[in-house]
DNA sequence: GCAAAAGTGTTTCGTTTACACCCATGC
DNA sequence: GCATGGGTGTAAACGAAACACTTTTGC
């Protein structure tokens, strides 16, 4: 590694990024932490990050990161803020800038560093380095916020999904219960699900040209899925990444931009 | 000035503030800039914001900068995000937090370097140095958020506003327009205005225990404020920081983080 | 077969929207 | 007195909330 210094005429900061990388496991929206091996904060869990590189933006930086340290190829990054207390490292000044980041359940995959990468339940979580816990509610905060207007909740779900689903991981996300009749209705009459027939999936070619079977093979057909890994998610071994019974769905950008834009760009859901 | 040297082992991006600062005249939302007398972009336009020290946060630093160029002192700074293209500056590799301000009329007052600072009606803009058209779209979207969950638009105004003030100054930073009766049910019912009466204005003992002289005296009234400055906003001279007539409300914090409670943190207006 | 969860439609209620009139002010 | 702008109430329309029943799935 080269040793050269560099020199400036005024002292300056270290900049860093950190993402917070949520997921969902189809009950409980999670977090993706790395236990820190060194002090400060040794033994402590801490969101994917480092020092940022002079010739990449804040977001590089943190997609770059993120890749390294737990093998994850995420883009669409929101910035959550940069933090910069004077004391928030106790090494150096150094700032932040926060992300955050939506991982599909297909997302994860084990990357190098990805032993040390751990998801955790978001009331599950345990003591984080530095600020974190104050990124983190800065982030929840967010995510909070953009739901309203981003179509967030299909960033953390397969490309097929059911309502029950969805409709959890609004709930975890928002921290309240919707009705389900109410919430079929408001989601399936903005027109951005697609219904998704078996003709529609590759892998209803698996089992040829059935109609009519709606419910009765999802399981299967679900298990079918190759490119399912096996989730490092801590909790609940295996009882729901297979059970998935029900109507599926599957999210239509083209109609959500339509119409996103019919209202003036505001989704309340 | 001190020459002492820095040197760090890594190159370490600058770090600067910048600051938006919002404003209304009652009938345009505004913006304050300020002109740049040195390259790069020289005769541009720029927030006012500079770089940060070492010994204070991003937030204290766009204070502090804030107060030397344009003399507002101004608290509750909002963080816009943080900007950090490769190339937006010419000169070096800086990254900058920007965040946004709300000046209310009679916080505008002539710092030293306030020669140099000028309001300008948001569709009145110059050309803005660096990728600050960048920021002020991204303060302004999250200005645009902001209102429906904060009380910001009292923090435009003076102590004692009218409805239509409050309608307008909404209007212009949503962009829409409003029915004027309403705007007035859906603010008067959340509760958060008191209705300024003769009585609670230690103005109103300038004119002795007078009922039932609403509308009458209000221009008078609003004359006698020692404390209303002259304003440097650049168009129309004179003619509406004067003319205030009709019922004057204030905003009622308590009431306010009351109702804020009962909503679950959801203001919308 | 039975318990648990998925899928659907209707009614009620509250909020938002649209709209009309009177009063006060200022020329 | 006439034009402009401020202050209030009411009816229609829309969207949200509450709610019950049937079907499907998994043991």
């Amino acid at each position: 590694m080269e040793t050269h210094n560099y020199t400036y005429k005024y002292p300056r900061p270290a900049v860093t990024t950190d993402c917070v990388v949520f997921g969902f496991d189809g009950h409980d929206l999670k977090i993706l932490l790395i236990e820190r091996g060194l002090d400060p904060y040794k033994g402590c869990w801490a969101f994917p990050g480092g020092f940022l590189n002079m010739d990449e933006t804040a977001e590089q930086g943190a997609m770059r990161e993120l890749k390294e340290e737990t093998g994850l190829d995420l883009h669409n990054l929101q910035q959550v803020g940069a933090f910069s207390e004077v004391d928030r490292d106790p090494r150096d000044r150094v700032i932040t800038i926060a992300f955050y980041a939506l991982a599909k359940k297909a997302d994860v995959q084990g990357g190098d560093d990805a032993a040390k990468a751990q998801w955790f339940a978001i009331n599950e979580m345990p003591r984080l380095a530095f600020d974190h816990d104050c990124i983190f509610r800065k982030a929840m905060q967010k995510l909070r916020i953009d739901i309203h207007f981003e179509p967030i909740g299909f960033g953390l779900l397969d490309e097929k999904f059911t309502m029950p689903e969805l409709q959890r991981l609004y709930e975890a996300i928002l921290g309240i219960q919707f009705d389900r009749r109410n919430f079929y209705k408001k989601m399936l009459q903005t027109g951005i699900l697609d219904k998704a027939e078996d003709d529609e999936t590759e892998l209803a070619t698996y089992y040829g040209e059935h109609k009519e079977m709606k419910c009765e093979d999802t399981e299967t057909l679900f298990g079918g899925f190759a490119s399912e890994p096996c989730l490092p998610y801590s909790t609940r071994p295996d009882d729901d990444s297979r059970r998935r019974k029900g109507t599926h769905f599957s999210f239509n950008k083209q109609r959500y931009d339509k119409f996103k834009e019919d209202n003036n760009f505001r989704l309340e859901f």
